[in-house]
DNA sequence: CCAAAAGTGTTAGTGATACACCCATGT
DNA sequence: ACATGGGTGTATCACTAACACTTTTGG
């Protein structure tokens, strides 16, 4: 009977690689890892690494993540597989990118695993990148606009409970423009995603109502 | 120095499937070959086959369904990366899933590299398939509408000059539901995307105007 | 003259935008 | 009392949805 023999042809090598955001001083920013390992050893990448034989794509970024820069419990979704031939210079390696979104507060980088250092980095400033991550980073960027504008995926960059200017002021920071503070009320209200919470404390102004997301993030509600 | 050897690990094999998309006898239609191989002989299942070391991912996805049915020449797209560990029963198998649209009218459909049959298939009676190619089909139907929606792929169903109702047809196969005639001929002129030709020749009602798209296949556009 | 599909306008309703003042708290 | 950000309503405009009749051609 025939059969088809799966080595009958060389195999591509395989990695995931992560773009993750946060907001942090009021800027959007990205994650980067100084290479302690050749090749590009001393430039900034993208975290990331070999797909083990064990895990799916999803668990190896997860595990890349946490492994590279010690960040754990984020939201997390494949973007693009990137497979130029050339692409990377020990051979042929196809890549699976992730984008991650984390609320930044409570996270503690480490630099771990064949990797010298750890920083966020402004999406205005970004420094010049191994391999093709500076493509794979303006595709995420591509993507997290629109998916800022079909779905609640921006709730993933706020704690649990928020106030409706803390999501504004998100939405300003990704989009790189100003909302009418009332207009945004009304439509973030008028969704219906929202649960009213209690009031904020210890504010030296009027008290602020505090929000959680009633619906998952993710979810496709048209935002903007 | 430290050195970062590409064979530490071992390596999982890389596929390319293609969901291949047309219109024919007023259904959307999905094209599958029945498999002459192990595993899963005589199953149907999404054209697609290994990447070699040569060539991209999308010449891959271009070449295997060339190979496997003949098609060529189609809008193509990426649309996600399987990689669960058991989805082939030979090992570790990630596969990259491409959506394709073509018209289907000039394509002469041929079975060949490990192939004994290609056939069209309604969306609405779908054959059992190989590995996990149910799961890929019913995630690409759903990028195809979300491109419906959002972009002119649409286009890339219908021959380069065509008219307005049979955009329509289109749309209200693959949505099943019904548009106003009016509605959407005027929703479809205002996006200034189309080119007027001349008027349709030898038809047995009013001739209809016909039209061909100014802007990219593809491009994003709300359309609905 | 009949059958078939093409083409075309108006109205009502819904959602988007623009815009400014008062409120509750901490210091 | 003052500084700070929070909270709220209305009027206009633009877009969407609902709806029916006349036109042009081939047979």
């Amino acid at each position: 009977m025939k059969e088809e023999n799966i080595h009958n042809f060389g195999k591509p090598s395989l990695t995931v690689d992560i773009v993750i955001f946060t907001i942090r001083e009021d800027e959007l920013k990205v994650l980067f890892v100084k290479r302690d390992i050749n090749p590009f050893r001393e430039k900034w990448a993208l975290p990331g690494g070999f797909v083990r034989m064990d895990e799916s794509l999803e668990d190896a970024a997860k595990r890349e993540l946490k492994e590279e820069t010690g960040v754990q419990n984020v939201y997390l979704e494949q973007l693009f597989s990137f497979g130029d031939i050339k692409r990377d210079p020990r051979g042929r390696v196809i890549t699976v990118a992730y984008m991650a979104l984390t609320n930044s507060e409570n996270i503690k980088l480490k630099a771990t695993t064949d990797v010298s250092d750890v920083k966020w980095f402004s999406v205005k400033k970004i420094p010049t990148l191994a391999f093709d991550h500076k493509k794979i980073l303006d595709y995420s960027l591509k993507r997290l606009k629109w998916k800022f504008e079909y779905t609640t995926v921006a709730f993933s960059l706020l704690p649990q409970k928020f106030t409706i200017s803390q999501i504004q002021k998100i939405y300003e920071i990704v989009f790189n423009k100003r909302f009418d503070k009332r207009n945004f009320a009304k439509k973030i209200i008028s969704l219906n995603i929202l649960r009213e919470e209690e009031l904020k404390k210890n504010v030296s102004h009027r008290p602020p109502m505090l929000y959680s997301l009633k619906n998952n993030i993710g979810e496709i509600v048209e935002i903007i």
